[in-house]
DNA sequence: CCCATTCGCACCTACGTGACAAAA
DNA sequence: TGTTTTGTCACGTAGGTGCGAATG
């Protein structure tokens, strides 16, 4: 565990900011994914755990809390010296062993994402930036009312398929761009009690998506006509340094996910927008002759939303919770009931020694039924077809995640454990014919599955494993001793700790592997050196005593990138497939299955950015080439989605692709700290 | 230094929370002034400087987080185990030693305060709340870049006197009603690093005013017809928690006085503000037949603010600094000159064995020169007509402060240091004629006082003894050994501390004192105790580790209210009246003196609130009743405005007044906690 | 009658919506 | 050419202004 290999290492990313409107812009922060054992000096940590647990926490990476303001682009020394003095602080943290919780977490207005769901989720991204609707709200129970959690969301790719929209539904349109980093967003309570949180239902709605790669607001970069889905992470820390440290238990609700658009492509889609977001009540039919197009795509479908959630609900937490909300119309039907999605729990010093026999491969199922509304749930039209898929580009069999997406909403009702689950995956197409009588049964049956398990890792090793080749999912064997996909910027640094372990040569070995053959994508801002954005602590992270030392000035550039590059890769890859697909399934099958999961066993003292891991290679393989261990010139492999599988030419386009993004980031690693990369 | 009368005490107060909506909603947190020397492991604190410490964090408490939501009314024992480990990890933070910085503070939009201040400034207070207009800005330099800052801001009363707005003026209406608990508003940000803060100008516009005494939001609660001084205070430390225990650096910027009223006053103010405020644009006189009233009030005045402060000056140290700005009209003239104010520095630790000379009762001037612009300075009409007192209530007479603030904006222009203006303080009426060549020196010159300085017990009592008995400012001779006013809820008190910390019993010495007598106003919801509010985190208390364990349940009530009663007068008494006259005067001449004030000196064993110490008697001997040690039912002395030198008449009033508040505090106190007074 | 306060209001800023046309 | 993206717009919500009548 003192293995200096991986034992802390960590990579700061970061987007300078310059808010034109210092309101309510989140900035970037990436917290370490550092795991010295000294940190956890009342744990009897052992090696395996806890390189899994820094492993995880820097999957968890890309923290990103809401703030705005702007920075200055300068390298300051004695930054470093000012964070290990908070090093010290945070070392001495000690952590809320003993704490006993069980969260259950569901999904607010779950009949709308659910109408949504049903018709394919569209969500608009501009390069102002622009909210999701419906808002991601959970509402979460079974926590400690005294521990301090941090809660947190992400968008990750729910596939590595890019879709367009044709004949009035989403087809798959080929393999996935190059997904931009991902950054978790910390709710700005973070951290509060459990009691705090419980208090009411946690609103996500400042996040906000994008399509600007060149974004300084911290917003969440997505590709257009590509499919995500957020996910809602519960992590007990006091502290946000303490993140990457700490056991993320995250939520998936299948029926968030969504399609990211510029524009709306499906008509039914705006009129459930419109008819439901208090924003949009401009665009509603009054009877005036109002707005053109759409003209009876409305479904007299419960406008509910609007009012319901609004003030209906009560206060939220989040700072401007109620803002979507308000409408003094009365609220014709209960939108209040939630879901229960499926939990990975990630454990990390819970885990010790797998002296709990919840963290074997036992399968204990304990689930909670979310309290769902028996609403009126009728089949999902959002199949990208798995049919014109496999007929346009039958190549893209291999993808299986791409495939389970596109089946999420219906199939896989028998599935009843992993296992089953993967046979079924073996045969997407053959389980479209059950998709009919699937829709009774998906509506109100939420599954929440408890018990240890890794996440982070794991789960998005899982993920990304899943796509590759088809992993069963949730089998702790299996997903132990592949490769960790890391993505830029999903890499979790906290500069101090960094700059203050000592942990720079850590970065040295690691790029001296194969970092670099997975993470492809240039972190544009991300990985920018300089100042601490400013307004951290307005919404969060500088509050936490994160200072943000110049970390281009404490290493050189090449490990700062590497290492964020590798890390990040390990939470923006494919996600969505395993994870939505098995949520899917355990949604859609009555059964409540315990799914219980080992931590992700990382050999002690190999870097898992370098080992020869199972299944590195074989990410690596089709991406072409691999950067030379600190060489800066070498460029990048084809990035995390690189299938192996995938056909040359794709891949060469997407190697194109990441390596234009890798230059522009070169180029700004030459230059001076701060600057944005070109373009 | 452990001496258990006053080492290290504190009392919660708790403002019951239930936001209606949960935007932006401020919610009051109070720290402890609990002052272990166990807090200091590497500092040889002396007694004195201890007691000193502890007294200045008292002062400076009601420390008020903008935040929101609600919270519940129960006591969780566990909280004490959950505010102990927090304490342990806090103790371990060390401060930030060795940290060299020099503060430099420059109130934005000058001008346009400068303007309202000529007019005699008024802030319009709601029951909802309402902004400060112009929003309170700074501009702070000469901070440590790395080194973490806390910025807050409150506002206190600037006299003991009511005011009314006749013929046309200001002039005294009495004698001011009792105050209301100030809370400390700290800026959302804090705590961040001085490269942040110096980043971009700091604005408080969150910070609300509201005459609503049963206010839930934590606005700052305020007497309508009364004048009030806002301070700004930038405290080295990186965690809330340490607040009490740092040292206060605090600037008055005398220009942004003003008297608060429920309508404006001054048809002049009124179209100031409309001419300036844009979100009053819609009664600017637009050629359209717009807006009644207000004719050709409007001067040609530069209708600056608005445009200037908006986008023009970039993104602000604010999460919603921006919101008020905005215009896209081009800006007529420059805005952005500051000003330098006074500073009271109170040294904490700094000060431990009077080693440094500064501390000393040497005079080191150093002040900086602001960068004010000579924009055109018209005399100004804002003079509560000392005249007029004198000839209306010559029985005001003593009421120095009174007179003093009175003639804030032009008299004695001849002071160069405390001496001068103790000595012209005597003669009010004298300086008058001196008014007019005052105002030519007027507006440019500002001056930053430099060097050790005792602020909060220190300044605040000086402020208090000016109004008592024309004390000459910044003697710390003088100072010490006279008793401390406190007020309500000023007293910062972090529950988790205090209850972890053994200290009731020193609480309990304290209220065997006279602590009561001089808390006479109800604390209303500040006192009552409950479980931490939420949301604190949004806007920072919460993400600083703060938990609120029921600190009721921990303390009997009588402590709580006694601490917190005591402690609080030290800050909200009528502080304006030597702070505003001194700064007025340095303001005036055309020197710069480099004030020197040597920190409060407290007997080290003594209670603040019992000790025998001067003044104290005599502060209460107009008041009436000396609450007997330990004693319940023992009526409250006056108050914080009690001045022993008032009418006997005025002086029952206010004695009846402050009564009936804290029969409704002590009737709560004697029920179950987290229950408001009522009323 | 005077004064202070409160309330609803019109009018503004700020910004969240989708429509639409133009651009890429 | 077809699709996707961008910018502007009207129209909503949310809430910050002072006004002026009503209230006490």
């Amino acid at each position: 565990m003192r293995d200096p290999v991986f034992t802390g290492t960590g990579a700061m990313a970061y987007h300078p900011f310059h808010a034109h409107r210092p309101a309510d812009f989140p900035v970037s922060a990436f917290l370490a994914a550092a795991q010295p054992a000294s940190f956890f000096p009342s744990l009897g940590l052992l090696p395996k755990p806890l390189a899994e647990h820094a492993l995880s926490g820097a999957a968890e990476a890309g923290l990103h809390a809401a703030l705005h303001g702007h920075h200055h682009h300068h390298s300051h020394p004695q930054q470093q010296a000012a964070a290990a003095a908070h090093l010290r602080a945070l070392k001495s943290l000690e952590p809320d062993e003993e704490v006993e919780d069980d969260p259950k977490v569901n999904l607010e207005a779950k009949e709308l994402w659910d109408q949504f769901h049903k018709l394919g989720t569209e969500m608009v991204i501009t390069k102002s930036g622009r909210r999701m609707f419906p808002p991601y709200k959970v509402r979460v129970n079974g926590l400690d009312k005294k521990a301090k959690y941090i809660l947190l969301m992400d968008i990750v790719a729910a596939d590595d398929c890019r879709y367009k929209f044709h004949n009035s539904r989403w087809m798959v349109a080929g393999k996935a761009d190059p997904e931009m980093p991902k950054r978790m967003y910390i709710h700005p309570d973070s951290p509060a009690t459990g009691e705090q949180w419980m208090a009411k239902p946690v609103t996500f709605h400042k996040l906000k998506l994008t399509n600007n790669i060149s974004d300084k607001h911290g917003f969440t970069i997505l590709n257009s006509m590509h499919k995500y889905q957020p996910r809602f992470h519960i992590v007990r820390a006091n502290d946000i340094l303490k993140l990457p440290y700490s056991t993320f238990r995250t939520y998936v609700f299948p029926e968030t996910d969504f399609i990211a658009v510029t524009a709306y492509q499906n008509d039914k889609i705006t009129q459930l927008k419109i008819d439901n977001n208090p924003f949009a009540k401009g665009f509603r039919d009054t009877g005036n002759g109002r707005r053109e197009k759409r003209k009876q795509l409305s479904l007299p479908a419960l406008r509910v939303y609007d009012e319901a959630c609004a003030k209906g609900d009560g206060a939220e937490s989040d700072a401007s919770s109620c803002e979507p909300p308000s409408s003094r119309e009365p609220l014709h039907s209960p939108l209040g009931s939630a879901t229960s999605p499926l939990k990975f729990n990630r454990s990390s010093r819970d885990e010790k020694n797998s002296t709990e026999s919840d963290q074997e491969f036992e399968h204990q199922e304990q689930m909670s039924v979310g309290v769902s509304s028996p609403g009126p749930q009728a089949a999902s039209p959002f199949k990208p077809s798995i049919e014109e898929k496999v007929k346009d580009k039958p190549e893209l069999d291999k993808k299986e995640d791409c495939e389970d997406s596109s089946r999420e909403s219906d199939s896989a009702f028998s599935i009843r454990n992993p296992e089953k689950d993967k046979s079924e995956r073996g045969n997407p197409k053959e389980s479209e014919p059950s998709r009919k009588e699937g829709k009774e049964r998906f509506t109100p049956l939420l599954i929440q599955t408890e018990g240890p398990s890794s996440f982070s890792a794991n789960h998005l090793q899982s993920l990304a494993l899943s796509g590759l080749h088809g992993q069963p999912l949730f089998n702790p064997l299996t997903a132990a001793g592949h490769p960790l996909l890391f993505h830029p910027s999903q890499f979790a640094m906290a500069p101090g700790a960094f700059s203050t372990m000592g942990m720079g040569h850590l970065l040295a070995s690691m790029s001296g592997a194969s970092a670099l053959e997975n993470g492809g994508l240039s972190p544009q801002g991300t990985a920018t050196p300089g100042s601490f954005p400013f307004h951290l602590s307005q919404h969060m992270l500088a509050s936490q005593g994160i200072s943000m030392p110049p970390f281009g000035s404490l290493l050189p550039y090449p490990y700062t990138y590497m290492a964020a590059a590798a890390a990040a890769a390990a939470s923006s890859l494919p996600a969505g497939g395993v994870a939505s697909c098995l949520s899917r399934n355990a949604l859609l099958s009555g059964s409540r299955p315990r799914l219980r999961f080992s931590p992700y066993q990382i050999p002690p003292s190999s870097s898992l950015l370098s080992a020869g891991l199972p299944g590195a290679d074989h990410a690596d393989s089709g991406s072409g080439s691999s950067s030379k261990p600190g060489s800066r010139e070498g460029s990048p492999a084809p990035g995390p989605h690189g299938s192996p599988h995938a056909p040359a030419k794709e891949a060469v386009n997407e190697l194109q692709s990441i390596q234009r993004l890798v230059s522009g980031l070169e180029k700004q690693r030459d230059e001076s700290p701060g600057r944005e990369s070109p373009k």
